[in-house]
DNA sequence: AATATATACATAATTTTCTTATGTATAAGA
DNA sequence: TCTTATACATAAGAAAATTATGTATATATT
């Protein structure tokens, strides 16, 4: 994923924020997103992501439809209603997360 | 830790990060520090800390010295040379991962 | 005096999450 | 023809945490 072990723990934020912007996603859409949002500092490794992908999916976070698009597989992803709402959680943990560090980093601006 | 999993694998940075600002500390001495300057938010637990500490010893980022106050054991870790150049590293990376978050969560103000 | 809480360390079993390696299959480009 | 890209998946192992214990002393409470 990276060379920092900071990201560990921020997969499913992640990935709960991409499916929140683009309505549906299949797996490796989402590898190649977050590398071009990046600019390839984060490679979502495919070992990491399809667990989770059927992590979440097995929480009732997402459901699944499966296509065939040139003749090869695709499983879309989308947002279920409680994922949605999972989603709003995980950004605010994730700037309270921001906060939180930055509060122990540079205690002066406190 | 926190309730968020956010926070997994950032330990190491608010170790080498307290211990560049303070000289030296000892393992409970962290774990209030830490608890005060988030005012609450974040409990490290002993379970967590110590095998951590233990382990940036033998990576030779912090030294020992055991002392004895009011008769109880206290263990204060200070960095080594070392450990000052990875904690750079460490609060870089933490700079870096805050970046690159923010280009995931909010593209726009990318 | 007895009990609970705070201080101070430690480790073991388990869980979670990730890396690395491997596997299958089709399409496109060199 | 061979490599790269697309597209899924899982298994073995490593890393880092949680949870549960354990030891011991000091202080505060009942």
């Amino acid at each position: 994923m990276s060379n920092s072990k900071l990201y560990k723990g921020s997969l499913t934020t992640i990935i709960l924020k991409l499916l929140n912007e683009h309505d549906k996603m299949y797996g490796y859409e989402i590898t190649q997103k977050v590398k071009e949002l990046t600019k390839g500092e984060l490679k979502i490794t495919e070992g990491a992501l399809y667990p989770a992908l059927h992590k979440l999916e097995a929480e009732g976070l997402l459901d699944v439809e499966v296509a065939k698009v040139d003749n090869r597989l695709r499983k879309y992803y989308k947002l279920t209603e409680t994922g949605t709402k999972e989603t709003v959680n995980k950004l605010e943990e994730l700037a309270e997360y921001i906060k939180t560090m930055q509060a122990l980093v540079n205690p002066k601006l406190a």
